[in-house]
DNA sequence: AATATTGTTTAGACAAATCTAAATAATTTA
DNA sequence: TAAATTATTTAGATTTGTCTAAACAATATT
């Protein structure tokens, strides 16, 4: 099947907005997308036709069979190009996923596998992310919770969630990245903050709103 | 300035096209993108409009100076990722130009910097062609003529310019491919077709047709 | 349960890139 | 040079992906 741009970015959002069987619903998707409800429905009827979705009005939208595996097929593609970015270019791991989200539309298999094999033929992508193999198989990402309802008090930080530039600059600014171990010294309620403390570092405060976005598990 | 991949693809043919002052005619460059005449009248308008061409009705169309720095940037790319696939993925030569016609519209100043540098800031791709360094400033291309044009009788492979599959899987089968060092053995004018030996293989024979799009220098 | 609010869809419109068919300009031929 | 041919442009339509505004459905509130 011939999947246009928009249509790949489409399925792969709703790939990341569907945990379990949830349904995906059109404003969340459109939030998501940065589009209108509108918009989604539209294309919601478009990607129901082609049978990449289980779709009917007002219900929500689900990834069909074949929906999951084009979707495993872009993501793959996507975090195969961030290692590249990383590993072969040098480029930081905060700065790879606008390009890769690019890279990833260049739909060849035999290209997508011969970067793979290049590349050692990763199963995590810079994020921590794992990544498809070439059959859609996954590694089941390692149990992780966001740093601010962690219960260990020593961790490790293994993806970040939300890939704004201005988040991953703060945190790479912070010397916080992939890999880093923190300690929790201690979580304020009152002004939804957590202080933490990295070696060699002294301990800093950041709030909750960030913390939330760091995926951590216990070192 | 922000071109669209259509937009892009025009520019690039244009620059194609355009040997010295001449100026590309409709007809010609809705040819060589596979459109029709209209739909190149509509969008020499629109480039127009983004003063990338000097177009006037009925006269053709020329690229501006900016208009040539863009083509120089997106054929910089182009060759680059040729380079890519075919040093580091093992792609060969014949099957990378659709990839890079894809990878090209990438637009990352900083991406294809770093690119280059990793595959070693190489000047030519693998079929030969110049790179564009960062400022547009290309290599000028060596004293090369087409195969049935040849004067001297040891030659070595440096281009093909008719870049279709056919081509160059026909090629590939009769072990021809950049690099090599052939002699010609006779030219027959009678049935237009020209005599060629490669070392340690028996002389074959290939149609004047064929011998256009082989570009050779002297050895 | 009636009303208000929120979420979703429909209707109608638009821009980009393309097309076909008809009109017009330029060039070639007789 | 007049007619025929070829090249180019215009006019109007189509497809894709988007939008706004209005209508409608589902859910929450009083």
């Amino acid at each position: 099947m011939n999947l246009s741009i928009a249509e790949e970015n489409y399925v792969k959002a709703i790939y990341k907005l569907q945990e379990g069987d949830t349904a995906v619903t059109t404003n969340a998707l459109a939030y998501e997308l940065d589009t209108k409800p509108a918009s989604v429905t539209d294309m919601a009827k478009k990607l129901k036709d082609k049978q990449l979705i289980d779709y009917e009005k007002y219900k929500g939208i689900t990834l069909t069979a074949e929906g999951r595996k084009t979707a495993l097929q872009i993501v793959r593609r996507h975090r195969l190009w961030e290692c590249f970015l990383v590993d072969k270019l040098a480029f930081s791991w905060e700065e790879v996923h606008e390009l890769a989200e690019e890279l990833e539309h260049v739909r060849s298999e035999k290209l997508t596998n011969r970067l793979s094999e290049y590349l050692g033929n990763p199963t995590v992508d810079p994020h921590g992310d794992p990544i498809p193999d070439a059959h859609g198989r996954m590694a089941k990402p390692r149990p992780q919770t966001s740093l601010d309802q962690a219960n260990a008090k020593r961790l490790v930080v293994t993806a970040v969630t939300d890939q704004s530039v201005a988040l991953l600059a703060f945190l790479n600014a912070k010397g916080i990245r992939l890999g880093t171990q923190l300690e929790i010294v201690a979580h304020y309620e009152y002004d939804n903050s957590i202080e933490i403390k990295m070696k060699h570092a002294p301990s800093l405060t950041i709030s909750e709103q960030v913390a939330k976005n760091i995926m951590v598990r216990p070192v």
